[in-house]
RNA sequence: GCUCCCUUCGUCUAGAGGCCUAGGACACGGCCCUCUCAAGGCUGUAACACCGGUUCGAAUCCGGUAGGGAGCGCCA
């Protein structure tokens, strides 16, 4: 039988960081053995589902290249499904009407948190057959009433929980409308999901989940509860802990695969790699290898290992991003060949993308202003003389290359008696009007003969004015 | 409150009875390299939650305690 996992998000926000794991996950899991990965979005509270939360859900996935099989499908169109299911569920004694109102449960729970019970449905219309006129009743699952459900997880091991603790779940509102655990369930059926991957905060509806899987009479899937995202507090991730939504992540200039291979050594390691591509991954992870216990979200390593794919990464497969990027910093930036050139040089000396396209804007834009405390500390007669000469010879260049300027301004630095970076700091400043850049001669190399002359000339005319 | 889950450096983790004076990575400190900033190399600080037990021997097995998390909804 072929692998089939999903992952299951509900509308109600944008997709975060733990939804996104947890859609690795699974979908590792069924490139891994050439399986299916469905996709299907839980909207069925119709109060707090958005059509926007379910496009960024969309974009989400797609900007970080999980792409599914099958689906998307979206509960809310399977409402008739739904209510078939309920009806053979009723007619084989496995669900019952419940016409309590809410008044009656909450009182219910009231007196049992008084008595210091654990809340649940007392199961009192469990077995009655009549009806109240008043009332628009619910339709409550009929758990069984002892015995154990054993939940054989892939993470966590074998957990067994007792029937007696488990009270019978409404599967259907009074208004008729489906509710989550069943319609889960149902799905998971349907769908023929042999995984079901996910957050470990659903390991308690397991069993209630196989107890209605084994009424309807199907094979339960085999279960791996992934344990939590924490923030740097430890306490669970949310806004207040920065980016949340996956998206921010892309804005910050994050590549998708760093992300991905953060999120996969969350839980889970393979010796001491730290970096996988994509293809590591699908190769090397298996859900059985995953940790139990819950990690902390931590953005200094996933930067770290955000340079190190920009490191690694094919030059030209970072030269869309920093494209967009740039453009994100109302720069239009048309030459392929020379982002190219900026990627190899920058890569080494960003650690985002967003931080790379800040550090290159000054190849688009001459220098507005310039450091004035390097001015002071760099730019002095000599020295200005000592840029003068360099300007001229650099227009006599015959090679505009990086290593013919790099011979150049070595060669005149070494005549001179001074340090290259006597000179290599004035020009830098003059080009891009701070103290940090790529090498002087790659720096001058991709700004052109052109623009570079230029830049000197008004820097040292300035200078040498004041 | 009840049920379930979890517990190795600040963080992510290795570790499945002797290989552990507990290894790697991020972060942090130092040194080297160096035209700036980085990158890179070397190096330092830093952990088995606690208490019992089993065993010749326990981070590893068992029991308990403490701490953290999740669930207990006509939410998902």
């Amino acid at each position: 039988m072929s692998v089939r996992t999903r992952f299951a998000p509900s509308p109600t926000g944008f997709l975060h960081i733990g939804g996104l794991r947890t859609a690795l996950f699974c979908w590792l899991y069924a490139r891994r053995h050439g399986g299916q990965f469905v996709l299907r979005i839980e909207d069925t509270d119709l109060e707090r589902s958005t059509e926007a939360a379910i496009q960024q859900i969309l974009d989400g996935m797609k900007w970080a290249g999980l792409d599914h099989d099958e689906g998307p499908f979206y509960q809310t169109r399977r409402f008739d499904r739904y209510k078939e299911v309920i009806g053979q569920l009723l007619a084989k004694g496995h669900a019952y009407r419940c016409y309590c109102t809410k008044e009656e449960l909450a009182q219910l729970r009231a007196d049992q948190a008084a008595r210091g019970e654990k809340p649940r449905y007392d199961g009192r219309w469990r077995e009655r057959t009549d009806a109240r006129p008043d009332v628009a009743p619910v339709i409550r699952f009929k758990n069984p009433l002892d015995g154990e459900v054993v939940v054989d997880d892939v993470v966590h091991g074998r957990v067994v929980f007792q029937n007696s603790e488990l009270d019978d779940l409404i599967i259907a509102r009074s208004d008729g409308t489906p509710t989550y655990n069943f319609c889960v369930v149902v799905d998971d059926m349907d769908m023929r999901i042999t995984h079901v991957i996910r957050g470990d905060d659903h390991l308690n509806n397991t069993p209630r989940q196989m107890n209605m899987l084994i009424a309807l009479g199907v094979a339960p899937p085999v279960y791996a509860h992934l344990p939590m995202i924490l923030g740097p507090d430890g306490t669970k991730l949310s806004k207040r802990h920065g980016a949340v939504s996956v998206l921010q992540y892309r804005d910050e200039g994050f590549l998708a695969e760093a992300v991905l291979n953060y999120l996969v050594r969350l839980g889970w390691s393979h010796g001491d790699q730290e970096y996988f591509s994509i293809e590591d991954m699908v190769r090397l992870f298996d859900i059985a290898d995953v940790n139990k216990s819950a990690s902390v979200f931590d953005v200094n390593k996933l930067t770290w290992l955000n340079q190190q794919h920009m490191m690694r990464s094919p030059a030209a497969s970072l030269v869309p991003v920093l494209r967009w990027h740039l453009s994100r910093e109302g720069i239009a930036a048309e030459n392929d060949m020379q982002l190219e050139r900026i990627v190899l040089s920058q890569r080494e000396r960003a650690k985002t993308m967003r931080e790379m396209a800040a550090n290159s804007a000054f190849f688009f834009r001459a220098p507005a202003a310039y450091d004035e405390k390097a001015v002071r500390k760099h730019v002095t007669p000599e020295v200005l003389a000592l840029v003068a000469e360099a300007g001229r010879q650099l227009a006599q260049l015959e090679d505009w290359s990086a290593p013919a300027i790099h011979e150049l301004i070595n060669g005149l630095a070494l005549a001179r008696g001074v340090s290259l970076g006597k000179l290599a700091q004035p020009i830098r400043l003059a080009v891009c009007g701070g103290t940090v850049s790529p090498p002087i001669d790659a720096t001058l190399e991709i700004l052109g003969r052109e623009e570079s002359l230029s830049r000197l000339h008004k820097a040292a005319g300035l200078w040498g004015a004041s």
